[in-house]
Formats: structure tokens, sequence, C-alpha cells
DNA sequence: CGCTATAGTTATCTTAATTAACTGTTAACA
DNA sequence: TGTTAACAGTTAATTAAGATAACTATAGCG
């Protein structure tokens, strides 16, 4: 299967430009977005946690973190440590993620159009198998 | 199909780390390689006509065809204008190409372990897909 | 108590891309 | 034919995203 990292790679300037299109109004980028995604799912993660998921280093996350802060978009709690922060999105964090949640949901239908559930629905195998095999 | 982006960008950085790493013996990285790849397939291409093919602007291309001028991969031919340049591999390009090409495809080979022809197939088509609606 | 591991931050650097402004060349056309 | 438009390519400055190294402070364990 020659050629299917080409082939992917094409795909991922576009989309990422269509992703941060959509995300600017509310002053965010695809990587601000993320930790945004993680925290509506895992409240009160640690910093350390983030770095783990997405396999970033800490002061990739530090920083994305004091941005997200600035636009009141999560806070620091303290965690059960006094080392340990404990992120939560706040009130208006998680309206600016319902947001932008059902905005992507809207562009990745558009997006798909014309593929059958059947190819997207091995797409997404097809990547967690990459990705295992990359680690 | 909620969360296809996730699951695309998730394979992303892996995958350009792992790529960059396997060029890095060559001081090639990825985007360096693209040209390579372009000029292997259209030799004689114009810096527009790459700057065109990848969506990236023309100072981006000028930057990668300089640096692998450098490195002595490729040269800049009198085009058929005073204007254009006309651009090619080397024989050492020619080299470096072959032989990057064929451990990349046997990353592909690695990466893509456990993974069935059909849906990897049905995959490059759902990308090139994806591309298309987002143009 | 004292050592080691861990959470997080700061500073600095690298890579890759963008935009704006520029030079020089071509080509269209009045 | 001379002027003007468009086009190829470059340079300079900026931005975004990430990495590494070195640091502070706390936790946990002998």
């Amino acid at each position: 299967m020659q050629g299917i990292f080409r082939s992917y790679l094409s795909v991922y300037r576009p989309l990422i430009q269509a992703l941060n299109q959509l995300l600017h109004p509310y002053e965010l980028s695809y990587s601000l977005w993320q930790v945004m995604l993680y925290l509506h799912e895992h409240a009160q993660a640690s910093l350390v946690e983030i770095s783990h998921y997405y396999g970033i280093e800490k002061p990739g996350v530090t920083r994305r973190v004091q941005r997200l802060e600035e636009l009141g978009y999560l806070t620091c709690l303290p965690g059960h440590n006094r080392r340990e922060k404990s992120l939560a999105l706040t009130a208006q964090g998680e309206r600016v993620y319902a947001e932008c949640r059902e905005q992507i949901t809207a562009l990745e239908g558009r997006v798909t159009a014309g593929i059958a559930p059947d190819p997207l629905e091995q797409s997404v195998t097809v990547f967690r198998q990459l990705l295992d095999n990359l680690k």
C-alpha cells in the first residue's frame, strides 16, 4: 500500500486550516481546542495528564492552559496536592465548548459528504491501528 | 460520524515524527522530502507549480528549494523564461530520493501491519474525498 | 531527616508557515 | 511600439507550535 502516508498527509493542512478558521471567532486554535475537549470529558485533570494524552511536552500544555485561563475558559482549582493543579472548564468555557462542538460536528458532516458510512467507520479503525503501530 | 477529525488528527504527530526521524540522516524533513518527491515525478517544475501542488505559499517553497540546493539535491536550470526557474533533482538527489523512498515504503509496511488491504485502500479513497470536500 | 521522583514553570531555540513589500520579466493591447 | 498588467521569485518580519534544558516546589519513602 505505497503512498498511504502521502495520501493521509495531503489532508492535514486543509483540515487544520478549516478548523482553525472555524475556531478563530472564539479566539481558539485547534491546539487550544484539544485542551478544552479533554477537560470537557475529564474535569479535574492535571497538566501532566493532558501532556501524556496528547503526547506533547509539559511546557506546551502550560502555555495552552495559561491562554485558556486568560480567555476565561478554564480555571485552576487547588488539586488534592499542593503541587498538582486540578483543571476544569468554567461555565463560559463549557458554553464555548458546546458551540464549537456543534460547529465542528457540522463541518465534519460537510467534509464527509458523499462518503458512505462504512468506509468512514473503517477509516477510524485504520487510524487506531496506525497509531498503535507507530507507538 | 462524529469524531472523525479527532481520530484523524491523533495520527499526525506520531507519523510526522517517525518520518522526520527517518529522513534526518539525509538532512531532510518531510517538508523538504515533499519537494524532492514532486521533482522526481515532474522534473523541470517551477517554484509556483510546487507551491500550487502543496497549497503552500511561494516563500515557503523558495526556502525549501534553497535548502535542497545547498544540500546538492537539486539544481535550478534556466527555464524557458528568464523569470521562471526550472527545478530538477541532481544525480545525488535522485540517489537520496531512491534510498528514502525505499525506507519510507518499508515504514509504511510496518505501520500498516495488521490492516487488511481493503480498508486500507478504502482509506485512500476517503482521503481523496475529504480533500475534495475541503476545497 | 534526607533523598529521589514528580508537577509545573520559565527561558530559549527550532521548524514551518504566513503576510507584505519588493525586483525583475513577460505578455497583452491601445 | 510603448505602457501597463500580471506573474515568478525573493526578502524580511511575524506567528504558531512544539522541543529541550534548567529551574522551583512539593510529595513520598527509606
